[in-house]
DNA sequence: TTTGCGCGTGAATCTTTTC
DNA sequence: GGAAAAGATTCACGCGCAA
């Protein structure tokens, strides 16, 4: 395979430069087969209504920019379609895309990625492991975004340094699920008010696994919805060129600036990525859902006196009580509070076992993971 | 609301039964408007080919040279539109659907469910505990399935248990991702031959976190892909009702044997905890009715800050603002609204309470005589 | 200097009933 | 059917400040 010079590189592609204007115009004034991954995070089309306030009425700062707003899923599909055809010639052969979005915008961006020949490798859950909650106790907390990675075509050798995340993932293969916490703190960028620069930076950790994922020293790396440039940012650290295109000039502002400040190798994002791990957290819930307890079996507490029964949303009720089992134990001894992990117990052959026993084996089953 | 009878229900619907045929034209055989909640599991391994027919209905040979990824993603997409359109017809107004998938017909089921009209309300990635690894590390492990779970419209007032759920998940609602294994063990049905009977049989305790959110007991509850009935085993378990489409003779056969041993949890376990949107309202002029507060009492505010006199006809008047508890705790708070039921306190022997335990005492009133 | 508490906030398709 | 009123509802963190 013949590599290009950087110098050679440079004469034809304008890298590590924000390019201003409509992405797709742009993107059909570069040359052709000269990109090797484009990592798009294009608008998600959140169809909110009205305002939204939290329990304690304070309101929700929620995206409600001009260029997120399309009229219809056609005109939203129009556009997909559009950018998709343009990304798509500019990948080299062997070259890969990643898209971000939530169910908002996923679903058609994933059918048009196939329908163009793009060739899905993976989808890529974002677990946050900070969300927003759902204020309103109506759906599940919005606690991911959906990744997809795919290359130009089938017959693509796409790169994928398998080594390289096993190590980042303590030696054992990288999922498809990737524990990360939202952008926030030092790292989210703010305006001359101290507000947010941008609604939705992404996190650098997360850009990071992409990129060391997918990704050679060397590479060019395109962006077409740049925003803050967190693309441009990682990118340069791990000694990636990158190609910016954002058409607001306040984000090609902000942008600049906080990449004029990035140094190769810079390691902190780095230790982001490997100090936040979800601990786990066994519900007692689980163990009716999977079947360990059943709906309507009896617990017995520690000292005999009391029991109790469980329901299938992982309550206990009492003669008196419902509740977790916590609170049933504690109201039935009186107490101010209660570990019902030791205080009850269930039979099994007749005899009587503590349910934390259950939880023991689950806990087991999630360290073999890791 | 009208609510069927168990026995009127009986005589329009085939209920606990597995329907055998091709599922779109037993769908369209069932009456409109009768099911509370579809879960679908529909094939994507392209093996569809010899059951398909084309857009312009000629039939997809199984060594058909023409055959290429275009080709099958047209029937895919059309098999898709028509299944789903039938499932939406089945639906009561206020019913719901989830379907389950990977990144092969995922992107492609969800863009159908939008284009038809269904409400997405959440995508709920199912992260399996223990998949199967990637053995040729080109990828990532494999290590999720996406459901995506929809109302029937925009407007329809789904069923979900939020309280049941937030219980089942040890007091912090439910998210979007859920760590579940993947069947394996006693659960999963073997055959004669003892190989598993069935490919892709999802694990009892996914429908069951399914079916505890999104369904009462009594509903009625489709599942057009029934295999070897996992959703009717759970359906069965706890006090659903459930409508099976198969045509597979051997998945019919293991899903019978199967649901026949399945015995349904005590009603006291099947009770589940109740959202406070559930419990009968009271007027706050009801507690000054029956004397359990006076006109001319002073009620504080949770935070100290204000104060305000109780009015003979329930009513409250604070400095500046008369109006109902909620109207006053909102204008002295300048917040957009305010739950005056938690927001009051009233004195007792010196201790201020929240007014909310008076209401709780009338509900409990109320319960006791019935 | 350390610890703890209060406050702010994040890609959100976030209510139901009565008049 | 539209407007108004009633009433239900949040988790994980980072930061600043007080003790």
């Amino acid at each position: 395979m013949v590599t290009k010079t950087k110098a050679a590189k440079a004469a034809t592609l304008p890298l590590n430069q924000i390019l201003d204007g409509d992405c797709i115009e742009v993107m059909n004034s570069l040359p052709a087969e000269s990109i090797d991954l484009i990592f798009a995070d294009p608008p998600y089309n959140l169809q909110l209504r009205g305002d939204l306030h939290r329990p304690d009425n304070s309101k929700v700062d929620a995206v409600d920019n001009d260029w997120d707003q399309f009229d219809s899923f056609k005109i939203y599909d129009r556009f997909t379609k559009d950018w998709l055809a343009a990304a798509r010639r500019l990948l080299k052969p062997n070259g890969a895309i990643w898209v971000i979005g939530s169910y908002h915008n996923v679903f058609r961006m994933g059918a048009e990625l196939q329908n163009q020949g793009f060739w899905i490798l993976n989808d890529v859950v974002w677990r946050k492991s900070n969300p927003m909650p759902n204020f309103r106790g109506k759906r599940f907390t919005n606690a991911h975004e959906t990744m997809i990675w795919a290359s130009k075509q089938e017959a693509s050798k796409y790169t994928f340094n398998y080594e390289a995340l096993k190590a980042l993932n303590e030696g054992v293969q990288m999922r498809s699920d990737w524990v990360l916490p939202i952008c926030t703190g030092h790292e989210r960028l703010k305006d001359e008010n101290g507000d947010k620069a941008h609604p939705t930076q992404k996190p650098e950790s997360l850009l990071h696994r992409v990129l060391v994922g997918s990704t050679n020293p060397g590479d060019v790396i395109l962006d077409p919805f740049f925003g803050t440039g967190t693309t441009g940012a990682v990118a340069k650290m791990l000694g990636r060129d990158f190609i910016g295109i954002e058409r607001e000039e306040a984000y090609r502002k902000v942008a600049t600036k906080r990449l004029s400040k990035i140094r190769k190798f810079d390691k902190e994002a780095l230790e982001v990525t490997q100090s936040k791990r979800a601990e786990p957290r066994v519900a007692f819930g689980v163990l009716v859902e999977r079947g360990m307890l059943r709906p309507g079996e009896e617990l017995w507490s520690q000292n005999g006196r009391h029991k109790a029964k469980v329901r299938a949303d992982g309550t206990l009720i009492g003669d008196d009580i419902k509740g977790s089992i916590h609170q049933v134990g504690a109201h039935l001894e009186g107490a101010p509070s209660c570990n019902g992990w030791t205080y009850w117990q269930f039979k099994r052959d007749g005899q009587k076992v503590p349910i934390d026993l259950l939880r023991q084996q689950i806990r087991a089953e999630m360290a073999q993971q890791h």
